[in-house]
DNA sequence: TGTACATCAGTGAACGCGCGTTCACTGATGTAC
DNA sequence: TGTACATCAGTGAACGCGCGTTCACTGATGTAC
């Protein structure tokens, strides 16, 4: 359908699409921007008119998975504001999905394989903006007595280390199957977020 | 010193000794057979008498590291045995230095590298180790009235999602620096721990 | 104790591969007049 | 509206590299008699 023209028009973008695609297929192992270049349908030497190198190229990816992140919590975060025990469930419960539904995307946001972030201001960007969220959710918990009182910056590490460990742990197979195969994912996440809540929020 | 003969003796133990030299000169992404080989003073072929493949040289750094980490942790968790707090603070901190003196070997234990993990019977049983170390940890918590009660399994999968989060958020450089340079590390961390407590631990 | 031989743990050459990056180039686009 | 030209975004050949794995081989070891 898309005609093809020397001049793609969007190449920078296609790209970026295209690696993600190649990561959800292959894997972390199997980024390479050969691949990318052909997957965009594209010679392997294109790329290099838009990154300077591969590791740009992953920025781009990395800056791309932190920008869809971002949107899908904001939204849950959005829709159960008035409620900030739902707010943190569904909030959790979106970033183990973001992570589960596409590993390798995940990864490469998060796995240090980008190295120099901060050669990245677009990825250092998106990654605040992320946090940031993550602080109005520890106000608004804090605001109804849902998390203990503290430096909500604090309080937003901690929760961020309980809900990533639980998702790297989950998506690296470290979680015995048996504990895993005797209740819904969501459910375990829910008693792991209640370990740190001062309310008891019900595993329904 | 060591006289070089043309059979080794333990060339085995060579290669994963090697392996974990190579994961913390050159990180995860430099881990080749052949500079294991190398750095082990042997042919490049000379591996495929002891393993099988790649991904059977890698359960064995891995499982390696597993081991480690478990005498590390046993040791501390009996020496603080006494009082749990105490217990519970010092088994994080162990946990934390042992990835952040080796990033690289704690990330093959845990990232998803080795595929396939139930084909290595050595690392799934040295895993297992480590993680029933972890329910006797919750045991004696709970019995002081420190963690909360409730399925010593379940706690177990909670404090590890904790504190493996928080080590992985480090050790990826995902935590702010401006959070990092105000107060030492271990007291970020025993904030964190903290949030799942039933007894505050002090800070100091 | 000495010899024959099977077994084992190494060697080194060779294989095919995909990779990141560079370079001289060319086709398309947009602007100045 | 038409032409000249600079700019830009592509192409395709080539580079050198390190990789995992295989294979025929050889040197050392240990056992049977």
């Amino acid at each position: 359908m898309s005609e093809r023209k020397y001049h793609h028009g969007d190449l920078k973008n296609a790209l970026i699409t295209a690696g993600v695609e190649i990561l959800s297929q292959d894997g972390v192992g199997g980024l390479s921007l050969r691949k990318v270049a052909a997957r965009a349908g594209v010679s392997h030497a294109a790329p290099y008119a838009h990154f300077a190198d591969k590791q740009a190229l992953i920025a781009g990816i990395s800056t791309e998975g932190f920008r869809r992140l971002y949107e899908k919590i904001k939204a849950v975060s959005l829709a159960y504001a008035p409620d900030p025990a739902h707010q943190l469930v569904e909030v959790a419960w979106a970033y183990v999905q973001f992570a589960l539904a596409d590993p390798a995307h995940f990864k490469i946001m998060v796995s240090g394989i980008l190295e120099e972030e901060r050669n990245y201001p677009e990825f250092v960007e998106m990654a605040q903006k992320n946090f940031q969220l993550l602080v109005e959710l520890i106000y608004s918990g804090q605001a109804v007595g849902l998390l203990r009182s503290g430096p909500a910056d604090l309080q937003a590490v901690s929760l961020w280390s309980l809900v990533h460990g639980f998702t790297a742990l989950l998506i690296d197979h470290q979680i015995s199957h048996t504990i895993l195969e005797e209740r819904p994912l969501k459910q375990l996440l829910i008693h792991t977020l209640n370990q740190m809540t001062c309310l008891e929020i019900p595993e329904n």
